[in-house]
DNA sequence: ATCGAATAGTTCGATGCCTAAACTTAATCG
DNA sequence: CGATTAAGTTTAGGCATCGAACTATTCGAT
């Protein structure tokens, strides 16, 4: 009851940071009351702070602005790439305080190995900054099952059946901190969303090709990660009954005809940022090479769309690169093939973060994650 | 909270019928005294009753069977076709007690007209029988907004924007009785579900082809619908990308490769019994032209598996009748294409209910919605 | 047969959280 | 400077759950 109505109050500060108890309490319909002893259980345990009283028009008394508390405890959001290990703390308010690169030949080594770098790291930023870590957020280009939070299998990584946060908790000495881990793409899609540049943003798939092509999608401001975890695995979807065979053993699949190797072999450019160039200068050979890519990545968004009836999609990693030249194509065939674009037409964004998002789509998790369920950490806090 | 802890009783009795209280308090977590107090309170209010004390094993006293009432409230589900009207009456343990089809040609009317005799209808089974209905279902072949539950488009019918409830409310005179409209394919596949022949059955697609071809996505016991409850409309996934034209414009879509239709017409044959008789009797033309529709119907359910990460499939309508001539490719198809497959392989079953899931899964979505969430019907059932 | 152990279900007082309403504080407006 | 309006706090009261003691029923051992 009491963690239930915990959670509807630190949401609705965190939704509008500045509200008064007065706010919150019309917006959750809970009492006044209620929401003054909720809301001094957070003040005492570091989660909200209340600052000058807030200036509004006519007459009456002014109600004291609450917000969450950049001093309380922030999510650490750690990337575990191909070749780097990031890090990035971020305070409850969603503000990035810390963030770091180092790069690292992970794929040459084995996972435990790379596990003892991450807990270095970890425990590198637990010694340099005297903030509390509330939860940590591990980001891996793999499968990772919901259930067990075990990581089934990274390809590209070459891991299989690791179970991260095991391996962090012993190696890193965390306690109690929680750790989650979860698939990169499912993160880049939060961090998006997150991120405040789209207010509006809570329906949407967020696509981007690196090596593979991943998706993470958001339905009601939540992830959707199938049944097991392995769900928008948008890279395997079948584009082209005939089209070249993929590693995955099948014919036709999106990564085989628009990943980033694919791109690139297509205009015959050695990398992105030099498509890029091409495509700025008029290249014809680079333009027809990408149209195609957009065409295949209409068809394989129309089914997800037509199948899921989410409105938005926000491409992300390579794609946002080549936004400019994919929007109009991919456009028109998803108002070509989504039977529900007649009465309501598909936005298309570009993402802002870039190669950022997952980094902090993981931190904030951690954060959001104390504020989706405060009261294991202020009952922790506060004693009464 | 009472409300929230009701529902965990309901549930937990229609989950196990014949448990005991103690065997609720156990399995909820509450503790016996409250499971008694709420028990009581669904005695009165008619939802539950206590049988006869259950044989056990060892010492002690025996348990009190608690089931959900037969004689409690029941759920009438309706489902307007393309040319017929069926009601179906069902009690709160799932058993069916009244099932009627009327002929009708619905295609040639407007919606009012076909409303008045859904009224009509309605009416004509409150009057002959003396059952408490505490909830209806309507299921109807097109797209219904589940945030409105307007019926924003049923091609097969015509309509467009009907407000089912809210015409329905004032034709049959219903007084608060809660009316849902509903997708046919999406309450098909809850009918399967709840039909008790797969008792394991909470994560699964139900896949039909009838006119269209329709979907219902299951995941965790609860309907996928999508954001607006457009979603799982897997007849327009493009499985061919330079595949024939279909009727929505664009090219390659399932249901111009695989729905009833396209069999009929490459098989030959001018019905499905005759194209099941073909079959048995081993006809080579009908063998060759069943074969590609697997391998398509595979492509398609691929994508949905990829995306949703769904682990069963059944096969529902005509591709129940079809059923031994599609396993095998299908299994091929989407071991071929399935990332997940290789570490957990996709079960395909086929439906036992046939034609009649929509309807059994209208009816029952009414009672369920009353397990569900018991306490608006014993608080207006009970004064205290 | 009788007693004891085990299990089901009820009764009753205690607890905790929320609500309602009165009250205090703080601001505008005439 | 007092009336009015709104924010926030205090206090009394209510309701649902819990814990513990109690009753009821059954088996098995003496």
């Amino acid at each position: 009851m009491r963690r239930h109505n915990s959670a509807l109050v630190l949401g609705a500060i965190a939704d509008s940071p500045g509200i008064s108890r007065a706010g919150v309490a019309a917006r959750t319909g809970l009492t006044k009351a209620t929401v003054s002893s909720l809301v001094d259980r957070a003040i005492v345990a570091g989660l909200v702070v209340d600052g000058e009283p807030a200036h509004r028009e006519g007459p009456g008394r002014r109600g004291t602005a609450l917000t969450l508390s950049p001093a309380g405890p922030h999510g650490l959001g750690v990337e575990i790439g191909v070749d780097y290990i990031a890090t990035c703390l971020v305070d409850l308010t969603g503000r990035v305080s810390r963030q770091r690169i180092r790069p690292a030949d992970n794929r040459a080594q084995p996972a435990n190995r790379v596990l003892v770098k991450v807990a270095r790291a970890i425990r590198s930023v637990f010694s340099e900054l005297p903030v509390v870590v509330g939860g940590i957020g591990v980001a891996v280009p793999g499968l990772v099952e919901n259930s067990t939070g075990l990581l089934r299998t990274a390809p590209n990584l070459g891991w299989r059946d690791v179970d991260i946060p095991a391996e962090l908790r012993d190696r890193a000495a965390l306690a109690d901190i929680p750790v989650l881990a979860g698939n990169e793409a499912n993160f880049a899609a939060l961090g998006e969303m997150w991120s405040g540049e789209h207010p509006e943003l809570r329906d949407f798939i967020h696509v981007s090709a690196e090596i593979g092509i991943g998706a993470g999608i958001v339905m009601d401001g939540t992830l959707f990660e199938g049944v097991r975890g392995f769900g928008g695995e948008i890279g395997h979807l079948s584009v082209d009954a005939k089209g070249p065979q993929c590693s995955c053993g099948a014919r036709g699949c999106l990564e085989a005809v628009a990943g980033q190797d694919a791109i690139l072999a297509q205009s015959g450019v050695s990398d992105v940022p030099a498509l890029v160039a091409r495509l700025e200068s008029g290249d014809r050979k680079a333009l027809t090479a990408v149209r195609p890519v957009a065409r295949y990545l209409g068809t394989a968004l129309s089914n997800v769309v037509n199948l899921l009836d989410v409105p938005t999609i926000v491409l992300g990693g390579t794609y946002a690169a080549l936004g400019p030249w994919l929007q109009e194509p991919l456009q028109e065939e998803l108002t070509l093939r989504v039977v529900s674009a007649a009465w309501s037409p598909i936005t298309i964004l570009q993402s802002t973060l870039g190669t950022e998002a997952a980094i902090r789509g993981a931190a904030t998790s951690a954060v959001r994650a104390i504020i989706a369920d405060p009261d294991p950490f202020i009952t922790a806090t506060v004693p009464g």
